[in-house]
DNA sequence: TTGAAAGCGCTACCAT
DNA sequence: ATGGTAGCGCTTTCAA
């Protein structure tokens, strides 16, 4: 690694100067800065993390500290998804107000990456994270923090530490079948995890056990039952759901509304139904969930459960930003929140 | 802020035992570690940055360096826009493949903005940096990145210092016309910039000026000429496109094809026509440009110019590493290089 | 205009 | 098991 030092050996100067120079102070003669600066060019010196973290060592600590801005970490699930995709747009929106930085990160689906994330990114760069759909294990995750302000997205497994940011699932999910109950469809479908996510304990506090349950509530709230044989099991992706009703194939007209557990699902479900020649919504009604803003721009424009992202987002940085900087204290709880929603009806259903 | 002198002042011991403790190395005594600890939890020491700078220093110093992984900032327009979401993915999946990481940011419209991220996130945490649509100044780039290896990504404006990876506008446009014609259209409509941006000096880099470039060199190639009537103007937005294709209303079966500039604007203009009553492909066939997954999953699907965006991903990333790691010197001239594409022929046209 | 010295917070090394 | 010392690369302060 290059160091001032050795532009300083170079040019026969004092580190000192060479620090100057290179920051462009006016207390070094024109001909002295040029020469130092053309040598570090050519020795190609880089002000690089080792560098960086002499510089800030020196200035952080002297009273002069910059007003530094608070810099949050996130995790977001997968970037060309569009639910976390929009979360991301928020959040960085949000923190942008907020006047911090945002630094985002995809996790991959192995735990090992978002370990990684965690070791190598958030207890180094940043000042709290917001992690969104983890599967690491609450334990690990509590103890790689190494008790830097942490906020869970959409993670609602057992903890009493973090603090935690819900979409609206149970309730979400319950008004949007509530819906498509009270404009009389009475075989509904239900796209997305079976009907065992809501009894096993793995996946109870997972997003879609969770918005089965609100299917299961709102059933039986009409004196119905969920069972195994409305619950059709897909991958979350409009591809999978796609296959899955061709797979189906037109057996699924035994049905006359599928909710799906999220927007992209339902997408899929339409355009695989579309494939089979059945009507949306006339031979059978889809709703989704989550409010995607592209779900608008499809024909038929889904109908849908919207969660409030911007609020998603806010409560998430709110969250963080109140422990950074003090305002909620280092033992605190973690607060549990659930995101406001609203159906969004268009065509679909 | 609190450091590790503070804990050792207040349990008594020295800094260094302070520093194992925390460390969980084995040579502390089980009772002195967990005395340190609870200090350090109830005084609410952070491993901050600038505790992390001092760390750093000393351990990058010294030759038993970590096997250092280099990180790479992003930034890209849009987290919640299609195109730039899933060149986002590609990107981190690639890098993680390479064994590097990536710390990704969005920006907003403001130039205010972009000079931010590259202050200080660029020259404080990364080793090289991926530019992803940037509006700043190619001088101020240049200068704000302080010879850290910059590769910029759909920015063709004239510079000599930077890598650029590029999509293959011209060549896809015309390649999609060439296909509409031969299709036997003649009646062909442009959507998205209008015909001045092809003569706009300031405009003539940029994606859209490029795209348009391609489609007049195709129909110029069939003897025809681009003209300001078969241009559309409109946001970059599906929402815009929509609405344009609104206020063009019946006049828009003028055209029997519309090229648009981007699958954003393309979705947008099938939903617009459907509005209308007007069928796609029977009545007007409709293309776009970037290949969005999505675009399958659409009814009609769509028919578009697809970039091969893990290309992409791998040409930004790999320069970005020839020269973090030294394989192209610091001084070589920025490489320009274009990705492959391929007609994603669909539904739609 | 230049530079010597001190010290930021931490960890490696070696002595106790 | 514990701690003293040195020093990472840089900037600040102050003296020359």
């Amino acid at each position: 690694m290059i160091t001032m030092k050795d532009i300083a050996n170079a040019t026969g100067v004092s580190v000192v100067t060479v620090s100057n120079a290179l920051r462009g102070k006016d207390n070094v003669s024109p001909e002295t800065a040029q020469r130092i600066l053309e040598t570090a060019d050519s020795m190609g010196y880089r002000v690089n993390a080792a560098n960086l973290a002499a510089r800030n060592l020196r200035v952080r600590g002297t009273r002069n500290a910059l007003p530094e801005k608070p810099v949050i970490g996130v995790a977001i699930f997968e970037f060309d998804n569009m639910q976390p995709a929009q979360l991301a747009a928020e959040i960085s929106r949000t923190a942008s107000a907020r006047r911090c930085q945002t630094l985002f990160q995809q996790t991959l689906t192995d735990a090992e990456n978002e370990h990684s994330i965690i070791d190598n990114i958030a207890n180094q760069f940043c000042d709290g994270l917001i992690l969104s759909s983890a599967n690491l294990p609450v334990k690990d995750i509590i103890r790689f923090t190494k008790r830097r302000p942490t906020v869970l997205v959409d993670d609602d497994r057992p903890q009493e530490q973090l603090d935690t940011v819900l979409s609206p699932c149970e309730i979400g999910s319950a008004e949007a079948v509530r819906y498509l109950l009270d404009k009389g469809h009475r075989r509904i479908g239900f796209v997305g995890d079976g009907f065992g996510v809501m009894d096993d304990p793995m996946r109870l506090h997972s997003v879609g056990g969770r918005r089965m349950r609100g299917c299961a509530d709102a059933l039986s709230g009409a004196g119905m039952a969920l069972t195994t044989g409305q619950c059709i099991d897909t991958e979350w992706t409009w591809e999978g759901a796609r296959s899955a009703i061709h797979q189906i194939g037109e057996s699924i007209r035994g049905y006359d509304a599928l909710f799906c557990l999220t927007d992209n699902i339902a997408l899929g479900v339409i355009r695989g139904l579309g494939d089979l020649g059945i009507r949306v919504p006339d031979d059978i009604a889809v709703m989704g969930f989550d409010g995607c803003a592209i779900g608008e721009c499809f024909m038929p424009g889904l109908t849908t459960v919207a969660v409030d992202i911007p609020q998603m987002a806010s409560l998430a940085v709110d969250s963080v930003l109140d422990r950074i900087e003090g305002r909620i204290g280092v033992n605190e709880h973690g607060r549990r929140r659930i995101v406001g929603h609203h159906l969004e009806i268009r065509e679909s259903a």
